[in-house]
RNA sequence: GGGUCGCUAACUCAACGGUAGAGUACUCGGCUUUUAACCGAAUAGUUCUGGGUUCGAAUCCCAGGCGACCCA
């Protein structure tokens, strides 16, 4: 196309992300042809927008003050003329409203850049962000403004935004992309902000009652303190399998063996479990050991801590879940499981002789599963968390539990059968576990051998024996009182969210679809073929019958058939885990 | 693991088996007090993927992917 037959002021379309981005990218261009750059060093602000609108609020429309401003953010939208402009600028505190007016930037800029108010019109977008210094002014029509004299383009942006009215809300992407989620929803800044505030109060607490913080491994031989699934995961020079932790619990009880007497640690525990709108495969828990405590200590701790906590953050203990009213004032209810149980359903556990007996009640109540209870123990709990757990909406301390599904408490000082342990449950969800910690090694040793045979059966997600930890126990742990609560949990309630995935940045998903990209050669001696995916990954499948192999190659939809006729049905080797990966 | 619902332009959503459309955003033009600015014009699509049925599929069927919610 010659230059001379080029016909004035086309107009060029930009609809497609790929022309936003490239139309963006022109202006990246025009600035740093201008002698700008577009990707800025520094900034220094005076203030954040909050404040100039809490500090502002009753100066009246049509009034300017000659206090001079800086502030950055994110331009959120633009309102311009031929020469007036009003952006709204984000910052992390709230929004406010730029005044740009042609005259004022071109006197002041005018050393700068002569034609800086074009500019400002010309190169920005909505998304980019903006550093610009001028003074206070509420418009005629009542909005705070800050008068802009200068401004700095710091950081342009190649993507557009969300709709301003509509927002982002695929649930998807807003999880995905969460960095977009943030910029556009900001209540979902306040959930997080809020976290924030959550554990640093829960530590400035404890930290006023001197407790300390120890951290503990991530990466354990054995995982233990909890019945879950752990993930594993491998050390290359050592060549030993590691598991992630799924407590902390049998770590901080060492410190106490140690000497300390009041230690914690706020931190990222990892089950290899379903994803739900209560789980999330690593969590947040905080576990609290008290040396010479019981269970009734830890009880009372519990009740302040998180008192505190709500109050501090929220301002009230009077808070609403989803709708329901909750009152965190304390105090709480205490009942045991035996009550509880005996209230929703009639049947009195205290009095039940035999496992037939328990068994006979239960079903008669409704309780359905019962097949795997082989103790009183597990009826009860599976009556409570069937018939009782939902309806523990006001917060509630539920006490004295079966010895056979608590095997790190001590038993119970007065009831056979039963331990010193509590959950604390609100809004129908266990939110804290607590018990007086068992201290006596060979009780300690039997247990955990019990829970080691249930594992040697088969049973995913028991524990083995942790020997070093017996072996701690056998120095000599003074009585103990331990707490666990669920910060991701609490933060829901705190925070109103509906799901865990709410209360968590970023939460797991599942990678984008990976499919079958390329069929490599049948080796028909040991019936092996390797198959690699988009992802990069490559596997070997062996024993696959040469006509599979064939009416793979030759498929319409080799996905299809590769999900229908192999996938799960052969088994594979991982040759390469993907391209990404070293090795 | 089971069930229900969803996936269409950058965003939010339409479209009886019959030409894929609207609003916003983007681009261009106009405008010195806007507040989802307004007025005018223009552009924008792998309808999640792969098959099938059909003269014709976003729509119906099969399989799969991802997500949401409920149940286990």
């Amino acid at each position: 196309m010659s230059s001379d037959k080029s016909q004035p002021q086309e107009p060029q379309s930009a609809s497609t992300l790929d022309e936003i981005r490239a139309a963006r990218l022109e202006k990246v261009e025009q600035l740093k042809q201008l002698g700008f750059n577009p990707y800025a060093y520094r900034w220094e602000s005076t203030h954040h927008a909050a404040e100039l609108q809490e500090k502002f609020a009753h100066l009246p429309s049509g009034e300017e003050v000659e206090l001079e401003v800086a502030i950055a953010g994110r331009i959120l939208a633009r309102r311009v003329f031929g020469k007036l402009a009003f952006f709204s600028l984000q910052d992390e505190t709230g929004t406010i409203q730029l005044y740009l007016d042609k005259t004022r930037i071109s006197q002041r800029m005018a050393d700068i850049d002569p034609d800086a108010f074009n500019h400002i019109k010309q190169l920005t977008d909505v998304g980019d962000i903006l550093g610009v210094k001028g003074t206070i002014k509420r418009t005629e029509k009542g909005e705070l403004s800050v008068y802009v004299q200068q401004y700095t383009i710091l950081t342009k942006s190649l993507l557009p935004l969300p709709d301003k009215w509509h927002g982002l809300t695929d649930t998807e992407k807003r999880y995905r992309q969460r960095y977009v989620d943030l910029i556009v929803n900001p209540e979902v800044r306040q959930t997080f902000r809020r976290r924030a505030q959550i554990t640093a109060g829960i530590r400035r607490y404890l930290e006023s009652l001197d407790f300390i913080e120890i951290e503990t491994p991530v990466l354990q031989t054995e995982a233990g303190g909890a019945d879950a699934r752990p993930f594993i995961t491998y050390h290359n020079t050592l060549d030993m399998e590691l598991y992630l932790r799924i407590a902390t619990e049998l770590h901080l009880k060492r410190l106490i063996v140690g000497g300390f007497e009041k230690v914690f640690e706020l931190g990222r525990i990892f089950r290899n479990e379903g994803i739900s709108t209560r789980h999330n495969p690593e969590f947040t828990s905080i576990e609290v050991y008290q040396a010479y405590a019981d269970y009734y200590d830890m009880m009372a701790l519990t009740e302040n801590l998180i008192v505190s906590v709500a109050q501090e953050v929220l301002g009230t203990l009077q808070l609403t879940y989803q709708g329901e009213a909750i009152n965190l004032t304390p105090p709480w209810r205490r009942v045991t499981m035996y009550e509880l149980v005996q209230e929703q359903t009639g049947i009195d556990f205290s009095a039940c002789q035999s496992l037939e007996d328990a068994k006979a009640a239960a079903t008669n109540a409704g309780i359905e599963r019962l097949d795997e209870c082989n103790s009183i123990g597990k009826v009860l709990n599976e009556v409570f968390e069937q018939k009782v757990e939902d309806t523990l909406i006001q917060p509630t301390f539920v006490i004295d539990f079966p010895l056979e599904i608590s095997p790190l408490a001590k038993p119970h000082r007065s009831q056979p059968g039963l331990v010193e342990r509590f959950e604390l449950f609100m809004v129908g969800r266990e939110t804290a576990n607590s018990f007086s910690e068992l201290t006596d090694p060979i009780d300690q040793r039997q247990r955990l051998e019990a829970q080691a045979a249930r594992k040697a059966a088969g049973d995913l997600e028991a524990q083995g024996v942790d020997e070093d930890f017996l072996t701690a126990l056998e120095y000599g742990m003074p009585p103990t009182g331990g707490l666990g609560i669920g910060i991701d949990r609490l933060v829901m309630l705190l925070t109103d969210c509906a799901s865990i995935r709410d209360a968590i940045a970023f939460p797991l998903l599942k990678s984008s679809s990976s499919f079958v990209k390329k069929v490599h050669n049948y080796n028909l001696a040991t019936q092996t073929f390797e198959i690699e995916f988009s992802n990069g990954s490559i596997y070997k499948y062996q024993d696959v019958p040469a006509d599979l192999y064939q009416g793979l190659v030759t498929a319409p939809s080799q996905g299809q058939y590769f999900n229908e006729h192999i996938k799960e049905k052969y088994a594979f080797d991982q040759v390469r885990l993907s391209t990404h990966q070293t090795t």
